[in-house]
DNA sequence: TTGTAAGCGTTATCAG
DNA sequence: CTGATAACGCTTACAA
């Protein structure tokens, strides 16, 4: 049954028959008390139906069954404390996962993690810096990047910056780079505009745009975000793209089906899951890398929602 | 450790403070194989980035970590095969899940399906009819009622409908209730726009809508689709609300954020998953109901897509 | 209240 | 190539 050659083939069928007759299946508990493998693979997220988690978890769906690995999943509130966060990661270790995904803002680096992924390897599924995970990262800063000099480059003077939720890694990281690339042409950044990953918080953002006469182009760091952010515009009577450009991130579903269609820069989401799944896959069965590591490049999606500003056009 | 009651507190604290010294953790595959018991509660889903499935997940996961449940997924492509839900539903039950969810439009009346839910309780989470599983499902047809006799009472002659894809039990469903709620209103249906749930296909189905003059109200299957069909009907110079009024099926949280904001039925989708997972857990316990079951009654929520035709204002 | 022992259904090793 | 047997780490029933 585990397919092993040095059986005599008529044994075999014998064996296959009867399996089919009694309907005999392996019990997996047994079995993986008796081998020491469970073939689980764990993933934390925070409990949430944003479009990013969604798509993720196909990409990890996708690379786990590929690999025969089965998937179990931990949901953490959102904001939950780090300590949430490690009750989650010993549940599903205490379940037999033999790695685990993390779909949340998880320091790796802390002690107590050090701890854990020294028994299970762990990796960080999205939004996870170049710097804690070399070469399969999205790099939020190029994201950043890509934003803000497409609205410069479009012969924007400044460019605004809505950001996400502070609990996530991915904020300050984007924060920074827009900071950044703004200095590095000799732009003092103007003040930096908060908000939570959500549509309303996206409009409340849009409310204090429209207050603000000389902001004709924004970073949105979400297109949630910018969904709510253009319609706050829109209701002061500002135009997009002709009053004030907006480019956001992510290129969820919708996108291209908002008034008018969003330029943003896109995540590969399901790329990201698989790649995440293949890394742990990899570190679990101690070789380098299963199947080819799918690209996670970010990429600038030119629609609607961007134009140059209007003195200069 | 098991939390009985029958030992001396001394001796209690004395083994909790060596587990503590030891880092000993029970071993669940150990456990389960002695006990019979895996407390793993299996979902087959559509590998999809959809809303919905990412909200019921979110319900899914509560009731199941309340009620001290894990929860393992398998995901199958979109429009798999019967046999391809079969062998997710094998592979779950073999993984030790002690009941499953099927967010996937398997018919549970199948020969192949009740062999297996003779062994491992399994419910439909979403979508189910009220004729398979009594009062906890959401009904469709009351779904599709809702949104026709809104636009009916708002003055329309006639609503156009745009289904999602055929794939899915409730897609039939909702057509079956908007015929038959304008033939109770003496209406004689027009033609059925099909479509397939994608933002994409709603665009389509608009751009054929735009095409029909006397079109005025259209019910669409679900937000996203909405989102493509107003697109269309934007590009072909066509108002909505003024020249047609659209009310859609889910609630997504983009929904109030479309422009125009959107009329539409709102599918509970959390309470739907918690509903879900608490009548597997009751299943498997074999009692009634595990905490009081979460209402999943549809509702109509009036937001700007929709207003009374022309004609009449 | 505590200790003991017999499984639970596999896998893996090893002698034939 | 086949068959027998000892773990795997826990739960549970029962004896003390």
């Amino acid at each position: 049954m585990s397919g092993q050659d040095n059986v005599r083939p008529d044994t075999a069928r014998r064996v296959l028959a009867a399996v089919e007759e009694l309907g005999y299946r392996v019990h997996a508990a047994a079995a993986s008390l008796a081998s020491g493998r469970t073939r689980v693979l764990g993933v934390i997220v925070v409990s949430t139906d944003r479009y990013s988690s969604a798509a993720l978890g196909v990409g990890i769906q996708q690379a786990a069954a590929a690999n025969g690995y089965t998937v179990s999943t931990a949901a953490v509130a959102d904001h939950a404390s780090a300590e949430a966060f490690l009750e989650a990661f010993d549940r599903l270790e205490r379940q037999g996962a033999e790695g685990i995904i993390l779909g949340v803002p998880l320091e790796l680096e802390s002690p107590a993690m050090r701890a854990r992924t020294e028994r299970t390897p762990a990796t960080r599924s999205e939004r996870t810096s170049l710097e804690e995970d070399a070469p399969l990262a999205v790099d939020q800063r190029a994201i950043a990047r890509l934003a803000v000099e497409h609205l410069l480059d479009l012969g924007h003077k400044t460019v605004w910056h809505v950001s996400g939720d502070d609990y996530w890694t991915e904020t300050q990281q984007r924060s920074e780079a827009w900071e950044q690339t703004l200095r590095d042409r000799g732009i003092v950044p103007p003040p930096l505009i908060p908000a939570d990953w959500t549509p309303e918080s996206g409009y409340r953002a849009g409310r204090t745009i429209a207050a603000i006469p000389e902001a004709t182009a924004v970073f949105v760091s979400s297109d949630e975000m910018a969904f709510g952010l253009i319609r706050a515009l829109h209701e002061a009577g500002r135009s997009v793209p002709d009053d004030v450009s907006v480019v956001s991130v992510d290129d969820i579903a919708l996108a291209a089906y908002a008034s008018p269609a969003l330029t943003t820069v896109r995540q590969p989401f399901e790329a990201m899951g698989r790649a995440a799944a293949l890394r742990v896959i990899a570190q679990i069965e101690g070789h380098e890398a299963v199947g080819e590591m799918p690209s996670t490049d970010p990429q600038l999606i030119v629609r609607s929602s961007t134009a140059p500003p209007r003195s200069v056009s």
